[in-house]
RNA sequence: GGCGCCGUAGCCAAGUGGUAAGGCAGAGGUCUGCAAAACCUCCAUUCGGCGGUUCGAAUCCGCCCGGCGCCUCCA
């Protein structure tokens, strides 16, 4: 049984084999921190998250790279509309960046460069371009790659089977002029005043200036893994699908040109969109949903994850109200199981044997193109066997509770998060409680719903169970 | 216009040649003073439509209808 991922270099789904196991390099495309990243955004990186555990519960040892994007054309015009300059303007969606990560349980990169931090390499990639004589300097100053000189250019894309768009607006930025093709990209921007002014400039042997964007990736991945192992090539490169064409093919180009290598990376993998309510979530159309307004609304991340996991990363997911409230449905009832799982260890052939069996079905179903949504109906399987055996009077055995918990938490982490009452709530409901087991006791039942419905105002939902009655936040 | 993705129950969504996973919602039931939680039963003779290939198709092919994305430094 081996990993098997869809490969956009091929598109097929192929037998992963890392370059030198069992390390595995994992570069992956980033937010640019002009703004908060909306759960779009995420719903990508929570698919990497995915991935990473996955391929680390297999036995690999992952590196993985995120990169931040901390300067380019939206940043450059946001400082200067805000007269301050990029690092003042960028810090502290750096910050909230890595606040939603946390709030969403993606576990955080071993590297996350910013671009700012590593122009020197990016420096040196362009001089090595310039060099092998794949880039040049246009009139502008700046400089870019001639794609006409890097033969396998559009192989991911499949561009050779494209046609240009004809018509249309006829947009042509003033930089058109200064290339030698069309298609050409820029590698580095000659510095205008505006640059200056925000701090988006920097000394190069070919003229002052700033990285284009697709260099910045290139840049660290190759300076990032090259440090670490001296590696050329990485394993795999993620991103959204959205930016197959240009950026990737762009990186490619770069990359390759650079280091001589036929690939850049061996694995391209690409998440499909989040779309909201049939639309592709984007600043232009005002329906962008961060993650911090739905960590304000109260939503669970436990929630947001699931609703993810069930659906497969290279299809498209549309997020609505309802869906999302059918995943918090479904994360409350696997917490509903793992605190019975807690509530009574003891020996069990029978759950720990069931447990097993669907264990085999989860590696089954990730191993096949990181099947998660498969992966989670057999948990959900799980969920009703075990319920059922522990009604039975079949105890919460070890080996279970930890492939269960291997599942729920280190794979998927899709639990609802542990809400504690503060102790002053706390004291309160305890005292409601036993005044409702005295109304109880004394058949006083209507006292007793009354209490109820005054705890269910507190946001306390209590069951009466053999064992005593027990309370929760609702 | 070119390239690509998608259309499976009320909603979300697996399944890509062998006779429709799973979640949510809904109905009935067990348990309960009543609830809650959990469990049991039911809930797509059918997979956008029409043709075709095949012993057999949601799955392959063709056409049509509908939605979405990329071709603008957007995950």
């Amino acid at each position: 049984m081996t990993l098997r991922l869809f490969n956009t270099l091929s598109r097929e789904v192929e037998p992963f084999e890392p370059l030198a196991p069992p390390r595995v390099t994992v570069y992956s495309c980033g937010p640019t921190v002009w703004n908060y990243a909306h759960i779009g955004n995420f719903r990508t990186f929570i698919f990497v998250d995915l991935l990473r555990r996955w391929l680390e519960a297999s036995g690999f040892s992952v590196f993985h790279v995120m990169n931040l994007t901390d300067v380019d054309d939206r940043i450059i015009k946001e400082a200067t509309a805000k007269g301050v300059g990029i690092d003042a303007l960028v810090s502290p969606y750096v910050d909230a960046f890595r606040e939603d990560c946390e709030y969403l349980r993606i576990r955080p990169a071993h590297a996350q460069p910013r671009a700012t931090e590593h122009v020197r390499a990016m420096v040196d990639l362009v001089q090595g371009l310039l060099d092998k004589g794949v880039a040049y300097r246009g009139d502008d100053g700046s400089v870019y790659f001639a794609i006409q000189r890097f033969p396998a250019y559009g192989r991911l894309s499949r561009l050779d089977t494209r046609e240009l768009k004809t018509g249309g607006s006829g947009r042509v930025s003033s930089d058109e002029y200064s290339k030698e093709n069309a298609q050409d990209f820029v590698l580095w921007k000659a510095a205008r005043s505006e640059d200056e002014a925000v701090g988006a400039a920097w000394d190069a042997p070919f003229g002052r200036g700033r990285p284009g964007w697709h260099l910045e990736c290139s840049a660290m991945a190759l300076s990032l893994i090259g440090d670490k192992y001296g590696a050329k090539v990485l394993d795999i490169h993620t991103g959204g699908v959205d930016l197959i064409f240009p950026h990737h093919e762009d990186e490619i180009a770069q990359s390759c040109a650079y280091t001589g290598e036929s690939a850049f990376a061996r694995f391209w993998l690409h998440g499909e969109f989040l779309q909201i309510r049939g639309a592709k979530m984007s600043k232009r159309f005002g329906n962008i949903v961060t993650a911090r307004a739905l960590r304000e609304d109260g939503v669970d991340p436990g929630a947001i994850r699931l609703l993810i996991c069930q659906a497969h990363y290279r299809q498209p997911l549309d997020l609505t109200d309802e869906a999302l409230e059918a995943a918090r449905e479904g994360s409350r009832r696997l917490g509903e199981l793992d605190r019975r799982l807690r509530d009574r260890p003891g020996a069990s052939d029978q759950l720990a044997s069931l447990a097993q069996e669907t264990d085999a079905k989860v590696a089954a179903a990730l191993d096949d193109d990181l099947n998660v949504p498969r992966a989670m109906g057999q948990v959900f399987e799980f969920v009703r066997d075990a319920n059922r055996l522990l009604d039975r009077g079949e105890k919460a055995d070890p080996a279970a509770v930890a492939l269960w918990e291997r599942w729920t938490k280190t794979l998927f982490d899709v639990l609802p998060s542990a809400r504690e009452a503060d102790a002053a709530l706390a004291s309160r409901v305890e005292a409601l409680v036993a005044e409702r087991a005295t109304a109880k006791k004394t058949r006083d039942f209507a006292r007793a719903d009354a209490i109820r419905a005054e705890l269910l105002a507190l946001g306390v939902v209590v069951e009466d169970t053999p064992a005593g009655t027990k309370w929760r936040l609702a």
